[in-house]
DNA sequence: CCATAACGTTTACACTGTAAAATATACGAC
DNA sequence: GTCGTATATTTTACAGTGTAAACGTTATGG
């Protein structure tokens, strides 16, 4: 079976097979655990065929996350779409935002949690600020309404930073002081009401 | 100048010298430019001389982390005492809290974000819950003069996590999304009132 | 058919943490 | 003092890492 030498979407098709495996990879073992051995291995090809299509690793993985944020986005624009009126649209996109954090911590924690931030990419900070703009015009409208009163974009730093907080500490298991688990579980699932949280 | 044989006192002094040696260069660059040959060049010998005090770099890790957590304690204590009644001293202990993490952006990066969260070690979990006790007690004081209502533990959590959230996202430069970079920086430091987080 | 370009692998280098071996130093007994 | 032994330290070495450079192999255009 002689090999066909690569067209343009051949070597599409690599970077998409070699990104979504780094991806399952990533969720599976956490970051530091995907080298480029071990994703070359999982591809089935020697480690350097992957910087003749990646720049480098930072490419790689700049790639990866901003899968991740498409995701992310994608679920945020859906929740931002199941919303009844802001103040529901806030809660929405609150549970949504939760949700993949639970469902996908390692990506969460490439996306807002890696200090420092990896370097940028064209597509990133697009599809980052995607994740973030429905939960700007969540705030917009709830401003509007007369849900809150300021800045819609300060308003709705406050809220992701609220919401980033407890996610964070509750991933990385920072938040179990006592023993009581499932209390402590019950802060971010039956998480704070908007009510309580923001006046 | 022949050399002394060490003592015990001399153990201690060394272990002493190259977790402060290893606090600065932490501090100077960061988690990952610390080596052990870096420090060790940064301490005037050989690389594996720092195997005999310490088991590994994780134990020289955590006693780094040890004496973040003691320094941070120590601020927590110090604004707890501060306060007058119970709303001042917990925004004593936030300002404290931001003043901190804002000197020693790296030690807050190895104390709160740093994920997965390392290993444990003896006096790791007492320091660490010793920073977060103030917090718990002003709490109780809160619930106790009817400010909140609810379980004191959860209550502090919530609070911990609402600035870590916003200290964490600052620090890390993702709350950047347009250009407004002192209203940003404002967010931090004219944190919002406890009345306007926590109605 | 062959030169050339494209593709992939192998090799090699500078890093990392650290185990093992080699070396240097100090100390107690005679 | 001198020697044996214990201790302290360094040197060497190994298995990792990302990746640059060299090498070989395959496909393609003239």
């Amino acid at each position: 079976m002689p090999r066909q030498a690569l067209t343009h979407e051949d070597i599409e098709t690599f970077r998409q097979r070699a990104v979504e495996t780094a991806t399952r990879l990533y969720a599976e073992e956490g970051y530091e655990a995907v080298t480029m051995r071990s994703l070359a291995h999982a591809l089935g090809c020697s480690p350097m065929k992957t910087y003749r299509y990646f720049e480098n690793r930072d490419e790689l993985f700049a790639l990866v996350r901003i899968d991740a944020f498409r995701r992310f986005a994608d679920e945020q624009e859906a929740a931002f779409h199941r919303g009844k009126g802001p103040r529901d649209t806030l809660l929405k996109l609150k549970e949504a935002y939760i949700a993949f954090a639970t469902r996908e911590p390692h990506a969460y924690a490439i996306m807002f949690q890696l200090t420092p931030v990896p370097q940028d990419y064209p597509g990133l900070n697009e599809e980052s600020f995607r994740g973030f703009s429905f939960l700007l015009r969540a705030a917009r409208a709830a401003v509007k309404e007369g849900l809150f009163e300021g800045d819609p974009l300060t308003i709705a730093h406050l809220l992701w930073s609220n919401t980033h907080g407890l996610v964070s500490l509750h991933l990385s298991g920072r938040l179990i002081v006592g023993r009581n688990l499932e209390t402590l579980a019950s802060i971010v699932l039956d998480a704070p009401t908007l009510k309580e949280t923001q006046s």
